[in-house]
DNA sequence: GAGTTTGAAACT
DNA sequence: CAGTTTCAAACTC
């Protein structure tokens, strides 16, 4: 198989993929669900990961003549992510002629064979269509040819999608496509074989809501006879699944995994115009919403409470180390239910690798630049909200294939991307995105016109609000892709054979993403480090996200976000990371800390940097040679302790021998965390009840304070000093006078009494003798009257000249 | 800022 | 696995 196998994904690391599962799905006979007239085999799979099981419930349905290729489900069984309320369930139910085969089909749904298992017993009880506990959302997929449903699951030829969600009340959402729609054809490049094309499904949900949205995406209205091959048709599956707790009060978690089915067959046509295919919510009943229908492929956002919510209370913890294949996302249930979502149900639909374009490079070197200016792609945005920022978005250029997708959870290392094999046409839906304005343009389900080439974007995306243009760089097929906000490096380059890392996925360093490289067949990765994701979500993002009929306005709004001046002020402080100085490692051992922690070097002081995405082959030998000199180099070095420990220690533990550990050569010590007796430390220091230990904690802990306080306090005066001048303007005679008291405020009194009362703690964290500690207040007294006499004689003075 | 110290990483 | 070397950060002056 030309596309990427399914089976790669068995060899993602763990983090990523489930990879029992896979073993199970060797290349299942490409053609077991293909009409005959496929030319080209086409993976049958479309491996998704699923850490919640019981979700996902395969039914063999009895409808013998569709097929669906494939499925994207978004479930959550909490209702603060997407549109789910607590307890729903997405079920993903599959027809095949074998019922005994069920799990085996599954398993094509899902990576991991066991976790399908689980899933079987899980789902067939709780599963009741009209239960209205528990809510599900149900796609139906129907085999049409009813072979062994075990081997072919997902098959993209004629497909029909029922969609069935259920409300809270139970009532069934059944969202069915058009008669028309199951079977498109287009004709191959070469052999003029016209098979029909795969149909994508895609649904993302999330929130109370049983559906946020589902797409549907054809292929077939690509144009024929269309010479250059189009790459590989992609599905995408977004998966966000939480789990949550059985107490709401519980943190909650959320996975969001996006799977993304490839076609690795070119499919004809250079601008290809893949119309979306609408099917319809057939009916949706809901106590407080009357039945609706609702166009697939429309980018629905149903709820208030959602992605939006999770990222304004929820904490993201996205770990690699717990769920590989998954994007893991802790959410507290949200507390603001009506803030904005966007959660564009086309999500899936994306097929490109998500790249920010960045604002001018500072460093020319690293930017890349594609010479051919080609059609913009695209791209959506999925925005997860996310600890200390508003949101992690996901980018997904819809308009080329690709098989990365990133997930961005701010404050997370861990992106994760799915690489799913699938074959499939192009991609439908999407705005046409080189004259995207409004990302209300990209959830529509117009036809539009694709550009078949693989395209890497890097989408700057602007936090702000405001909806600006967006105008994606162009990008050649071969596409390296480039950009970088400010002097980073942003993008996707064609990386070398996967199989050379291979071996070693499942250690790539956390966050590491796969990503395609054009023109390889798929088969070609590009490492992304954990630090690409994380220096987008520093960087502005031009963010399309759909809006749905049903979302706010306001929130969902879909936007286009651009850097206004390429840096933010922020930018440059945000960055967490201290550039390295590396001289000769190239900053390709783990002597850089940007390469250990998975990152590119950006605004580094290093020499002769091969940290970056114009070595990426090196780059990924590096990793490779690392991973096999420790299959857990790039992982965490400060994890949990033992069972039950709450406490995080260092891994391998310190082997200091002159610094007691009580100085940052020590690891552990510089992690803010005691040894521990893994270490191997001479002479530590750095133990609970040191002395030293605790005097240095002290001293660390007083100066931190100190400063603190005192920044504090220096800005409440002065601020209110200042704004009592402007906002209380006092009858001030030209004749002076008592002028300086009427300034005396209750604030101004307020904030001067700060000032001595700091001066006091200060001097009592001294020790000093009480005599010292009055004098210190005294003297800022008389600084504090000085500034207040200073402003009233300005404000006088101002007057006075005003007057 | 240059030089030294330190300990992890890499190498043998 | 142990000893040595290399390396870059931390630290000192």
């Amino acid at each position: 198989m030309d596309v990427v196998s399914p089976d790669l994904n068995s060899i993602l690391p763990d983090e990523i993929m489930d990879t029992e599962a896979m073993a199970m799905e060797e290349d299942p006979p490409a053609d077991t669900l293909t009409p005959p007239s496929r030319s080209a085999p086409e993976p049958t799979q479309v491996p998704m990961e699923t850490e919640v099981p019981e979700i996902v419930n395969l039914c063999p349905t009895t409808t013998p003549t569709q097929k669906t290729e494939a499925l994207t489900t978004l479930t959550a069984t909490d209702s603060t992510l997407c549109s789910f309320s607590p307890g729903t369930q997405l079920v993903i139910t599959s027809s095949s002629s074998a019922g005994p085969k069920m799990a085996t089909t599954m398993t094509t749904v899902q990576t991991s064979s066991t976790v399908v298992g689980q899933n079987v017993t899980k789902l067939s009880t709780p599963f009741t269509p009209t239960s209205p506990v528990n809510h599900q959302l149900i796609i139906n997929k129907v085999a049409a040819d009813g072979k062994s449903p075990g081997t072919a699951v997902l098959k993209q030829e004629g497909q029909k999608l029922l969609v069935t969600g259920l409300s809270k009340t139970g009532q069934p959402i059944v969202f069915a496509l058009p008669n028309t729609w199951s079977k498109p054809a287009t004709s191959q490049g070469t052999g003029g074989d016209i098979k029909p094309q795969p149909t994508q499904f895609k649904v993302v949900s999330a929130g109370t809501k049983p559906v946020i949205g589902v797409q549907t995406v054809s292929s077939a209205n690509q144009l024929p006879g269309s010479s250059s091959p189009l790459q590989a048709q992609q599905l995408k599956t977004v998966q966000i699944t939480k789990k949550t707790p059985v107490s709401t009060a519980g943190p909650m978690i959320t996975k969001l995994i996006i799977t993304k089915a490839l076609n690795n067959k070119g499919l004809s046509s250079q601008a290809t115009i893949t119309p979306v295919v609408t099917g319809r919510v057939l009916t949706q009943s809901t106590p407080v919403t009357p039945p609706r229908t609702i166009t697939i492929g429309e980018t629905i956002s149903t709820t208030p409470q959602s992605l939006s919510s999770v990222s304004s209370n929820s904490k993201v913890a996205i770990s690699p180390l717990k769920s590989p294949s998954k994007v893991t996302v802790a959410a507290q249930p949200s507390n603001s239910p009506q803030k904005p979502m966007a959660v564009p149900l086309n999500v899936a639909l994306g097929q490109q690798i998500l790249t920010v374009q960045q604002t001018p490079s500072t460093s020319p070197a690293k930017a890349g630049s594609s010479s051919t200016a080609q059609t913009v792609k695209p791209v959506q945005t999925v925005t997860v909200g996310g600890v200390n920022t508003p949101q992690f978005k996901t980018i997904i250029p819809l308009a080329t294939p690709s098989n990365v997708q990133q997930i961005q959870v701010p404050g997370s290392r861990f992106h994760y991307v799915r690489l799913v094999t699938a074959t499939t046409g192009n991609t439908a839906q999407t705005a046409n995105s080189s004259t995207t304005t409004n990302s209300t343009t990209i959830h529509s389900a117009k036809p539009m016109v694709m550009n078949t080439a693989a395209v890497r974007m890097s989408v700057p995306i602007v936090p702000a609000q405001t909806v600006k243009q967006v105008v994606p760089k162009p990008m050649t097929s071969a596409a390296q892709v480039v950009s970088s906000s400010q002097t980073q490096q942003r993008l996707i380059m064609p990386a070398a054979p996967l199989p050379q890392i291979q071996p070693n996925l499942t250690n790539l360093p956390p966050g590491t993403v796969l990503a395609p490289a054009p023109g390889s067949g798929n088969m070609g990765y590009a490492v992304l480090p954990a630090q690409y994701v994380t220096q987008l979500q520093q960087s502005t993002f031009v963010t399309l996200a759909s809006s749905s009929s049903f979302s706010a306005p306001s929130s969902i709004q879909t936007q286009a976000r651009l850097p206004l001046n390429g840096l933010s002020p922020s930018d440059a402080t945000s960055r967490p990371r201290k550039p390295c100085n590396c001289t000769k490692s190239q900053c390709l051992k783990l002597y850089c800390d940007c390469f250990a922690n998975g990152e590119f070097c950006n605004n580094c002081n290093c020499v002769n940097c091969f940290n970056n995405l114009d070595h990426e082959s090196d780059r990924l030998k590096a990793i490779k040679a690392c991973l096999d000199r420790n299959p857990v180099a790039f992982k965490p070095k400060i994890g949990k302790g033992k069972e039950g420990e709450s406490e995080r220690r260092h891994s391998k533990g310190c082997n200091c021998k002159k610094s007691g550990c009580l100085k940052n050569y020590c690891e552990c010590y510089e992690a803010k965390i005691m040894c521990s007796s893994i270490c191997k430390c001479v002479g530590c220091k750095n133990f609970e009840e040191s002395p030293e230990r605790k005097t240095l904690m002290h001293l660390a802990d007083a100066a931190e304070v100190r400063v603190q306080q005192q920044t504090a306090a220096k800005t409440k005066l002065s601020s209110q000093i200042s704004d009592l001048l402007t906002r209380t303007t006092p009858t001030i005679s030209s004749s002076g006078g008592k002028l300086p008291y009427t300034f005396v405020t209750k604030e101004v009194a307020e904030a001067t009494c700060d000032c001595l009362l700091e001066q006091g703690r200060k001097a009592e964290r001294y020790n000093q003798p009480q005599a010292v500690a009055e004098r210190l207040i005294l003297e800022e007294f008389g600084h504090c009257l000085c500034r207040i006499i200073s402003s009233a004689a300005k404000a006088k003075t101002d007057c006075s000249i005003n007057c």
